[in-house]
DNA sequence: GACTTTACTAAACACTGTTCAGTATATTTG
DNA sequence: CAAATATACTGAACAGTGTTTAGTAAAGTC
């Protein structure tokens, strides 16, 4: 029954073949200024086609949703070798800084668009955000047992990590830090910013 | 000459009368599900004649872009009262927390959508930002006045404090503080981490 | 009363996401 | 092998979007 296999291997080779079309155009164009109908035009089929691949457009957006989970933590892997935990989130904060302005399409889509979470109302679809929180909470939990943080929900401490970096990296995606006329400054404005909070950070 | 100033003034309420309309749509639905022919529909006029009283619809977004900026300064304004400028700094953290949550709809629209960023090329048009970020970097310096912050660019400090408290709006806005499952933490997630800032703040 | 300006609109254009009837090909069955 | 069925795909349509333009009817001016 070689038959049903090579079929759906196909059919996982066809959805493959949208997904990347469609994170090419994305990445190229943005996410406002692509339609299914360029990602159909793309790969040469009609936009029906990809209605017998993906739900609706929803869907296409949550599985690069995925992806661009899968990317962070890979920019997160090197991150293991640093031995000292505290270390370890300093440069935690500078990956997620790189990782946002290296894929601010990505970083956008995942952390800032509201369009992929209408669909995510179903609790398994969050694994991938969950597993990526997991890791900033396991490393607060593994600054605690050097004696830092001590008596803090490690959860607590883990979301306020998350939403200092974002809100830099989200004011700089979205051209908000415009307000500081200096150039020179605004340059600086969020690694100077970072450095505030780590300093925070290595008092707490 | 009469006339001319009646038409003016006719002219003028028009433009205000979509505007108001748009904001109450916009407020109803969501940016997002509110069209140029639903607000044309309700002030009872054809979609085209929207396009004489506004370039298109960025404007009208940018619009209520400044009257987004004019709401949240009125929130700003019973501030001036705290003597301590220290103290007006924590105060003023609450207040754009609860401006945010009390309007969403603008909060999205003045600092986490792009749409009325395309139109924001000619410098004028930043003034409201401006204004309120001014009045930030003028509560730094008045803090630096007391002997706080010292040697510290208020400017890069006022960003700070902005992208501080705008992470956790921003994420809580965008249901990205979903992540923490547990529903009693939730709801506490934004003021435990502004607690935390704001000690930051005072140890500065 | 004739001429011009103003305010407005119907209709079209070029898009968008989405659905569905229909078709041509591939596979299974008698 | 031929007939029946299942699969993969599409053209065309639907209902919506922002935007432009030619044309109209009323108001104001001379």
């Amino acid at each position: 029954m070689g038959v049903a296999e090579r079929k759906l291997r196909a059919k996982e080779e066809m959805r493959h073949r949208i997904l990347e079309t469609a994170r090419k155009l994305f990445l190229e164009k943005g996410f406002e200024h692509t339609s299914l109908r360029n990602i159909a035009e793309a790969i040469e089929y009609s936009p029906a086609t990809i209605y017998l691949y993906f739900k609706d457009k929803n869907e296409l957006f949550h599985a690069l949703h995925i992806e661009g989970f899968k990317m962070m933590l890979e920019y997160m892997q090197p991150l293991t070798g640093i031995p000292d935990p505290f270390e370890r989130l300093v440069q935690l904060s500078y990956t997620y800084i790189r990782f946002a302005r290296e894929n601010p399409e990505f970083y956008d889509l995942m952390f800032i668009m509201n369009a992929p979470m209408d669909a995510l109302e179903s609790e398994e679809k969050w694994a991938m955000g969950d597993q990526t929180f997991g890791f900033v909470v396991n490393l607060i939990e593994e600054c605690q047992k050097t004696g830092r943080f001590q008596g803090k929900n490690a959860y607590q401490l883990a979301f306020h990590c998350w939403a200092s970096v974002h809100g830099l990296v989200s004011l700089e995606i979205r051209q908000r830090t415009r307000v500081c006329h200096d150039e020179k400054m605004r340059a600086c404005l969020v690694e100077d910013s970072l450095a505030y909070f780590i300093d925070a950070m290595s008092k707490l």
